[in-house]
RNA sequence: GCCACCAUGGCUCAGUCGGUAGAGCAGCGCAUUCGUAAUGCGCGGGUCAAGGGUUCGAGUCCCUUUGGUGGCUCCA
């Protein structure tokens, strides 16, 4: 007999041998029906599993991560079997679950087109009808070899398995897999299912080896879960940033000005000013100074900076102006580095922190190119920190702070981080560099009472970093926040400093961005007020709509009085009747909307509605007015 | 850059088998003076992304280019 330690804590004897679904038969039919999988002391096994020792079991429905993996790691490989029915010749590389669903890559003459999909799907339907069972079998690896003889990707990865590897196999009717699994005990536990899309994907993930086919999919037990999930993702396209900057007129590319480039449009660059107004505004109050810089420099600059040697393929070409080369600019470190070259420093005067809403350029390629998030042209809120060694992890801290601090002013309160460090195969600064700055890094992150994960070996060649990612009201996460160390410019440039004892020292330089560029910021941000801005950001706070033509000169004297505290405010005059300006105004996400009738003009009351609340009754036009400077004010 | 798909008035989209382009919204004009999500009538607006080819004839079929979308690689 063994001892088996369920979720709940408590402890029950079973026969040795007695598999993972017979346990779960035994606890109720109803969890043996919705188990997909099982959690055997951490590591998720078949249903089939027979256990033979003591150990601690958790049932895993669809509902859990490792529940969900199961799922929909047998349903690609359904796909998988439906797609070399239909073409035997395609070659099968790899299906694995993810974040949201599953794919297949398979190499194949033949492109997939969407009927094709449709057509897959069908006889992926056909395939969990017949209901087979899923068995699992080892080989050795001369079997696992011969049975695979007919796929080289298969061969590939039984070749680099470790010799003591087991080498497990799944199959379904007539199709085999080479598989570490897990997977449900039948095809026909799928219940709902969709191919998405079809996408091209290298070979394992590198660009030299060959593009296979990747096609995507998702499959949930119950068909309302995946009508929701298709909902959605609906949802999501209505909040989307490029739909919205369209619809409220924020900001547009053009095919003639160039891919990747922005234009801002009055609405949306006055919701980047309210953002850069802030910005500039903390950083005063947080030790910073600000400085301005050229957009492009000469060769040389870039020579020395090292850019040229490591980051030409992302610069746009030179340009040649009295026989000499300049660049125009994708970062903007080596301007203020040129700040601090100006003169000599004493330790006396550092740290130094350089502030800028840098212009960069970066030569994008085209395919990666998407909406605001990823632009060739943008600004960063850079800055660049200068300082002792033995003020650097105060620094870091400092920063950390500041960095979270503005995110949540823009109400981003959820954020992951990550710290990345040293580059297996190429980097700059000695290991003593890195330890402490990846230390001073992880204990700013500590002592603010965070936690990050740790991105191994994701560092810059020339530093370790933090990142923080936001996550928008969908949970998909964004790179904003970055801080950066850099050993390599204060050498190339021979930075120093004057220290006490009169010696040159080598300064620390940290670069940063806590939006990151203004343009991806500003589309996050987008979509996670789904376009409805809080009133201190949004590009029209206020809107006064006049019933009448007789109230119009009581509209305008509001609307004056709103300017004088700043408040943008629109008048609506327009012959238009009521419900069709509230319904416009609604649309473009106004916060406040002021009716003016015959009744307000009387009593020198405005009539508010809210975008959120709707009609919110009356008051009189000085309490309105504190009212909405107030929220400004408090970024409500 | 690579794989697939897409491009029709300002916007959203229809356009059958290849036979010379249509709607709604927006815009403009007129009427309407109205209390919280669309007042009515009328008018104008398209070299069907660009270029080439097939054809008696191309929005529709083929090729190239440009731009976009979803992925891959890469990144703020």
């Amino acid at each position: 007999m063994i001892q088996v330690t369920l979720k709940d804590g408590s402890v029950k004897s079973y026969k040795k041998g007695t598999t993972i679904i017979e346990i779960a038969r035994d606890i109720s039919e109803g969890l043996a029906r919705v188990a997909v999988a099982g959690e055997v002391n951490g590591q998720v096994k078949d249903l089939s599993t027979p256990l033979n020792e003591d150990c601690k079991l958790n049932l895993l429905t669809f509902d859990s991560e490792g529940g969900k993996a199961t799922y929909w790691h047998t349903t690609s490989h359904i796909m998988a079997q439906a797609v070399k029915r239909l073409f035997p010749n395609v070659k099968l590389a790899i299906g694995p679950s993810i974040e949201n669903g599953f794919y297949y890559d398979f190499d194949s003459e033949k492109t997939f087109t969407p009927e094709d999909l449709k057509v897959i799907e069908a006889e992926m339907q056909k395939i969990i009808k017949e209901d087979y069972p899923i068995e699992r079998f080892t080989l050795s690896r001369e079997e696992a070899l011969e049975l695979m003889k007919d796929e080289p990707y298969k061969i590939e990865l039984i070749n680099e398995l470790p010799e003591d590897a087991e080498i497990s196999f799944y199959r379904q009717g007539e199709f085999t897999d080479l598989c570490a699994g897990p997977h449900l005990m039948s095809t026909g536990k799928i219940k709902a299912f969709k191919l998405m899309q079809q996408a091209g994907a290298y070979w394992r993930g590198n660009e030299k080896n060959k593009m296979l086919q990747r096609i995507y999919g998702i499959s949930f037990p119950k068909a309302s879960q995946l009508e929701e999930y298709i909902k959605m993702l609906e949802e999501a396209e209505k909040r989307d940033h490029r739909r919205l900057g369209k619809e409220l007129d924020l900001f547009s590319m053009n095919e003639q000005i160039g891919p990747g480039l922005v234009i801002w449009h009055p609405k949306g660059a006055r919701v980047r000013l309210r953002i850069e107004d802030l910005w500039r505004k903390q950083h005063l109050r947080n030790g910073y100074d600000i400085v301005y810089t050229p957009h492009i420099g000469r060769g040389e600059l870039w020579e020395t900076s090292g850019h040229l040697g490591f980051y030409k393929e992302s610069m746009y070409s030179p340009m040649e102006v009295d026989n000499q080369d300049f660049y125009v600019k994708p970062m903007n470190c080596p301007f203020h580095i040129a700040i601090y070259k100006n003169k000599l420093h004493s330790y006396r005067d550092l740290p130094y922190r350089w502030a800028e809403l840098g212009t960069v350029y970066r030569y994008e390629k085209s395919g990666v190119l998407h909406g605001l998030l990823r632009v060739r042209g943008f600004t960063q809120d850079d800055a660049h920190l200068f300082c002792a060694p033995e003020q650097m992890p105060d620094e870091i801290r400092r920063v950390l702070r500041f960095c979270l601090s503005m995110l949540h002013e823009f109400g981003f309160d959820k954020y992951k981080i990550y710290l990345a460090t040293k580059p297996k195969d190429k980097s700059v600064g000695d290991e003593k560099m890195w330890a402490d700055a990846t230390k001073a890094l992880e204990e700013a992150v500590k002592a603010e009472g965070l936690e990050c994960d740790i991105d191994e070996g994701g560092g810059a060649f020339y530093g370790p970093k933090i990142d923080i990612k936001i996550k928008d009201a969908l949970n998909r996460e964004w790179q904003c926040s970055t801080i950066q160390f850099d050993f390599n410019e204060p050498e190339r440039f021979d930075l120093t400093y004057v220290a006490a004892d009169g010696s040159r020292q080598r300064p620390y330089m940290i670069h940063r961005a806590l939006l990151g560029s203004i343009e991806r910021f500003f589309g996050v941000l987008l979509e996670h007020y789904g376009g409805a801005f809080p009133v201190w950001l949004a590009p029209v706070q206020v809107k006064v709509i006049p019933l009448l033509e007789k109230h119009q000169a009581f509209a305008n004297e509001i609307a004056d009085k709103l300017r004088q505290q700043d408040v943008d405010v629109e008048i609506d005059a327009r012959n238009e009747k009521i419900g069709y300006r509230i319904r416009e105004a609604q649309l473009e996400k106004v916060p406040y909307m002021l009716v003016i009738g015959d009744k307000e003009l009387e009593s020198g009351t405005v009539s508010v509605r809210s975008r959120k609340d709707g009609d919110i009754g009356s008051m009189t036009v000085d309490a309105f007015i504190s009212k909405v400077v107030e929220e400004i004010r408090t970024h409500a």
